[in-house]
DNA sequence: TGTACATCAGTGAACGCGCGTTCACTGATGTAC
DNA sequence: TGTACATCAGTGAACGCGCGTTCACTGATGTAC
């Protein structure tokens, strides 16, 4: 008999809460929003008095910060991993695009708590930023192995930033079904690929670009 | 003596209750979020029992429905507007790009609205993806007059949606403040002119966009 | 191996609050005659 | 010009509800001796 049961209870003491609090905040959040989220609800799923929460959490907010914190650390992972792998350096980054839509469709419990709250609410490390800014450094990275030879005048961050931007908009235009569907339209993928191929390559190309951001660096 | 008052209230009568209730709405959504704004705050704001409301929303949805609806209405104004004036079609282009960030900075509380509520939830015509589609389409037609050459076997709505997309994701990472600031530091203009730049133009050398996307129309 | 005890993760009842919505009503407006 | 009356935009009190958080507590765990 394990020390503690993964679903449910074991007697009094419930063994695992802090991580279980955690998966319920994931299941209600994709359902009822960020906002729709409640304390209650989640104490109720896992099977225990709503006070038991704050023997692991200081509140809502904490409890929401601790997703966000965890998505970005899961996030950065699957972006990562996406980037091993065979192909040459442009397949693997266009892998890694995909794996970003692709964490921000399965995922979108972490998704939503990640860019809910806004970055000022949080000091110090240990935060939720902090982790955004470990995964947008783990893209930088990335793009810096996918193309070595620069992109010209541009900071990569530059570029990074950019398709991070448009990763963001096409995710969560998709999540809140702002993008047309159906069969012979292109994709959320398919957008996602051509806008990053037009990005990079326009940033290689360079001359365009730099005139509105010459002398500038992130 | 007007036959009623900009603001409070002239006797048992508002004269007004519709359009200041929507402005109330304005004001409350960007500081407490959407999830946030309260009937009741709206209410009190403008000067009326909370119950005054219902004789012009069916309730709380129906409001912000209406904020949504009202936003992609002005949202297609601005656009359009932006795009009249001098200059050469791809700087009233771009023109047109810089109108979308800061409508999504100076109208928080419309631009929260239009892009919060799922789509499916509305149904018939006046509803606020009406009005949404609307506000595409003009983007879609800027397009057409700014690159009267097409972008080879490209659909414009293709090209329109990345732009789209990147532009909503440079808003919406601002807003929450995930976005780099600072001295030095490129802003969110120039990110989207970059980006914008490069989309054109990589959907008008056509060639390495072709792959992902031949024979898709959106 | 047993026992006393410190630790701490839970309980459950209660709190104050504010929410969206309803209801029967009333006061003001404007129109018909 | 005056009056009766229909219309309708408001009132205000109440509703049921569920929220986040607190509190004194209790049961289980594990460690020291």
């Amino acid at each position: 008999m394990p020390p503690w049961h993964p679903h449910g209870r074991r007697g009094y003491h419930h063994g695992n809460l802090k991580e279980a609090l955690v998966e319920a905040a994931l299941g209600f959040i994709p359902e009822r929003g960020i906002g729709g989220f409640t304390l209650a609800d989640a104490a109720k799923l896992v099977g225990v008095s709503p006070a038991a929460l704050y023997r692991h959490f200081s509140g809502r907010e904490d409890l929401i910060a601790e997703v966000a914190r965890r998505g970005f650390a899961l996030f950065a992972e699957r972006l990562a991993g996406s980037f091993l792998g065979p192909g040459d350096p442009v397949e693997r980054f266009t892998r890694v695009g995909e794996a970003y839509l692709r964490f921000a469709e399965q995922e979108p419990g972490y998704y939503a708590a990640m860019f809910s709250s806004h970055p000022d609410l949080y000091g110090g490390s240990g935060t939720p930023m902090n982790e955004a800014a470990r995964a947008f450094e783990l893209l930088v990275e990335t793009l810096r192995k996918s193309f070595p030879d620069g992109f010209g005048s541009l900071d990569p961050r530059f570029v990074a930033l950019e398709v991070w931007a448009l990763s963001h908009g096409i995710a969560t235009l998709s999540a809140a079904g702002h993008l047309p569907k159906g069969p012979g339209v292109p994709d959320k993928l398919d957008l996602l690929r051509a806008g990053v191929l037009a990005i990079v390559h326009g940033a290689r190309a360079g001359s365009a670009m730099d005139g509105a951001t010459s002398g500038k660096t992130v």
